[in-house]
This record gives C-alpha cells, structure tokens and sequence, in this order.
DNA sequence: GCGCCGATTGGCT
DNA sequence: GCCAATCGGCGCC
C-alpha cells in the first residue's frame, strides 16, 4: 500500500523512525527495483547546522526541501553520487528523511547489473550504492512519489527492540545530534563510522552497528 | 578487516 | 576557488 503524503507532513525524527521496514521502489526502463529501509537519517531546517537548508535560506539546490511533504528531494555530491531524500513538513517549511541503506528485495538482478561486482549485501548498503542500483538520478528531484519514477510503501513495522540511534555519519557539523536511526539486527546497513550507539532501552554500546545487536 | 586517499561535478561565497 | 549528507581501491596488519 502506498504511503500518502499527509504521512511525511511531520517533523523528520518522526517520519525516520516509521519509515524503517518500508518499501522504496524504482521503475525505470520498464524494470522494477527495489528493497526495505533499514537505516535513514533526519535533516531539519535553519536550526540543524548539518542541514542543506541550514543559515543560507532556499537556494537553487535546498529548494525541494521547502517543497509539499512526500517528494523526492535528490542532490548530487562529491562529483559522482546521488543522495535520495524525502521531503517532511508542511508546504514551506524545510525537513527531509535521507535514506541511506536498503535491502534489496525487488529487481536483484537489475541492481546487480547496475552495481556490477557487488554481493546482494553491497548493492544498497550506503546513500550512493542505494541511488546507483535504483538507478535515481537528477531527473528524480522533486517529483511526487507515487506519481514519478520512485514511490515507497508500507512494510512490516519492525520489533522497536531492534531501532537503535546514533549521530548521522559524513557531516562537518551537528554530527552529534542523534538523528540517524537503523535496524540493528540488519546485514544491509551502510559501514559508515559512527559514535555512540543507544538502544531505545537507552543502552549504549560503542563502535559497529553490530555491536548494538 | 581497517585506514588512508584520490576522484570528480555542481552549487555557493 | 572551495568544499561536499561518498565510494572504492590500495596498502598493511
């Protein structure tokens, strides 16, 4: 079942959390990819230092994320890689949800195709792996999802003993804000560095992902 | 398995 | 010009 987009008209750390376990699928050229979100991360507005729409107010790249809740907001970075985001709040207010690991679970062979070399277990497993198996380009910003090349769809809710937190990963500001959230249990989330690790018990363990399990 | 480093383009100052 | 919400290859353990 399709998610509506009333569903992303909420502040990013809410809509993180519930889009793990959700289905993201892409087709293009008549081919069907696709996989479960098992880690995400949460970008707000002019008061998170690590956000596009952080200081500078709407740009030419940062505009999507003003834009209506439930569109793609996509933006390419490091000269090679598309990130995909998905745009929270309401019309006109800044949020997004990047997604950054999925398991594949739709299209394998396309996806292998398209990231060729890789295991099953690195065909999503980081922002850019994920946006290159999809095959999500520019062409995908600002599109609605359902209605353009992308859209995403409720999957089964995964046990809240394995959602843990941590910083977001790659950022030179508010890395210490615990906005990223992954399944814990999950063999496809990215190998990013990361700090501090909590349960939603509120335990803390240090290092890998793995560690947390 | 881990850490370092170069690649490569668009957007912003 | 500078820098980036990254990736993959290489060297070394």
């Amino acid at each position: 079942m399709l998610i509506p987009s009333e569903f992303f008209a909420r502040p990013p750390e809410e809509v993180a959390v519930d889009l793990l376990g959700a289905l993201v699928v892409t087709t293009i050229e008549g081919e069907e990819t696709g996989g479960r979100i098992v880690e995400v991360e949460a970008y707000r507005g002019s008061d998170d230092p690590g956000s596009h729409a952080a200081t500078r107010g709407i740009t030419k790249r940062n505009a999507t994320m003003y834009g209506p809740p439930g569109t793609a907001y996509v933006y390419f970075t490091y000269g090679n890689h598309h990130m995909l985001n998905f745009v929270c709040e309401p019309d006109g207010v800044a949020g997004a949800v990047l997604v950054r690991a999925l398991e594949p679970t739709v299209g394998i062979d396309t996806m292998a195709r398209r990231r060729t070399g890789r295991s099953v277990r690195e065909l999503c497993n980081g922002p850019g792996k994920l946006t290159a198996a999809l095959g999500i380009d520019l062409a995908d910003n600002g599109s609605r999802l359902g209605e353009g090349r992308i859209s995403v769809h409720y999957g089964e809710r995964p046990p809240s003993d394995t959602i843990v937190t941590s910083g977001r990963i790659g950022l030179s500001a508010g890395h210490d804000l615990g906005l990223r959230w992954f399944l814990s249990d999950s063999d496809f989330v990215s190998r990013g560095r990361i700090g501090p690790v909590r349960h939603s018990g509120g335990r803390t363990t240090k290092g890998d992902p793995r560690e947390a399990r």
